[in-house]
DNA sequence: TAAAAATTTACAACTTCTTTACATTAATCA
DNA sequence: TGATTAATGTAAAGAAGTTGTAAATTTTTA
């Protein structure tokens, strides 16, 4: 099999060094970029297969390349960023980020992360059924069973509930779901939202108190597993 | 055993040339249009098996070749559609498409769709007698009974009855069975519906008030068990 | 033309959505 | 760490929207 290829652009160096070292360790190819420009060109001329991408660069905002790079590249891009700017995550999700990983970061759950969105791109988004682990959601019928018991939702709560599952591992911001499912004019209704997925835990979680199909992330949004 | 004829409507030449190989390699025979004008002649002239659908035509609107060839065509039409569009997918399975799959798509899923597509008409064909618990439909002799009983509906009642049965487990939209029962352009008058419903629910239900056949799926539609 | 079926109307019953109030949990900072 | 603040979760009530039913009216069928 062919080494999948992951395009690194953050300014510092040795966080540039860090990753190249962990990423080669794991038998990924590593392509790397110091400025927003030259990330650019090196995405554009050969498409790798994965985008970790700082989002305080010097040269271009990082958001803004992030916008440019989806115009055209469809796969994950994973944003790095300092702790303290949940503001910045949360823009970067929006504007199409699969995931993020704040610095400093533990190399293991990177890795873990990088595992997860190369293998989603991988896996057909196409499918008419979709299943995890005890779940299971078939477009087709629009239906949704729990350990082969047909569970019934509302309207609202399978919309969301399919929202979820076709990013499953991704973080959804409050203003994603809320634009997706409700539209726009209702991105400051995140009570909506807490009520909604707190119907839909009920209903597919085994516990939900402890749930692990919907995961929240606090501050961001919620993640589907 | 005779070749499956499968027929392929799409404009792009590399797509049918792939279908092609791969659905020849399957034992299929192949037969292709590049225009919904030319499909629907090709499709009408000697009725295929399956027909694959590229949603995006340039002459006319893949919905509306769907819808055309669906007046009269009772077999199997699977959509191909370039983006993920919910909407689009939304409208294809009203207009009464027996599943889609997005491009890029990997061929090894679109046969297996093939197949169940093909082997789900077989089944539907051959069946003339559906039965669910204390229901039994005979389609030949255009009887239904409830424990043994005749049950007697009118031409309406039946006709809805039956298109409930064929999709027994799904989901169909007040939209889909309008236009099934009632045709294009009564797709607003879901007070007949409920009208209809309910005197079938009276006709075959042992508990018209809790039925167990009919299910409400509030908001969307009904769904047959 | 009479009977049956389909359509339409009106309203009752029910389901779902939205909102509010408050409890619980997570994040922050001294 | 523990107190404080912010974010999230839950329950419940009222509003809004959907569905069900009976019955009157029109259309079709025999």
């Amino acid at each position: 099999m062919n080494k999948e290829e992951i395009l690194i652009i953050d300014d510092e160096p040795q966080i540039r060094k860090l990753l190249e070292i962990n990423l080669e360790g794991q038998g990924y190819k590593v392509k790397q970029a110091a400025t927003a420009a030259l990330g650019l060109q090196l995405a554009a001329n050969h498409p790798p297969d994965l985008i970790l991408l700082d989002i305080g660069l010097p040269d271009m905002s990082g958001q803004d390349l992030l916008v440019e790079l989806k115009n055209w590249y469809n796969q994950a891009i994973i944003i790095i960023s300092v702790l303290d700017n949940e503001e910045d995550i949360v823009k970067a999700l929006d504007n199409g980020a699969s995931d993020y990983i704040t610095k400093p970061f533990r190399t293991n759950e990177l890795m873990a992360r990088i595992r997860a969105s190369l293998n989603r791109n991988k896996v057909e988004d196409h499918k008419t059924i979709l299943e995890f682990d005890d779940l299971k959601i078939d477009l087709l019928a629009r239906t949704v069973e729990k350990n082969q018991e047909n569970v019934k939702l509302t309207a609202t709560e399978y919309k969301l509930l399919v929202l979820f599952a076709k990013n499953a591992g991704r973080v959804l911001t409050h203003q994603f779901i809320l634009k997706e499912i409700w539209g726009v004019g209702y991105q400051s209704d995140t009570q909506y939202l807490r009520v909604f997925v707190g119907t839909i835990r009920k209903k597919i979680e085994l516990n939900p108190n402890k749930p692990i199909h919907i995961i929240t992330e606090s501050g961001v949004g919620y993640r589907f597993i």
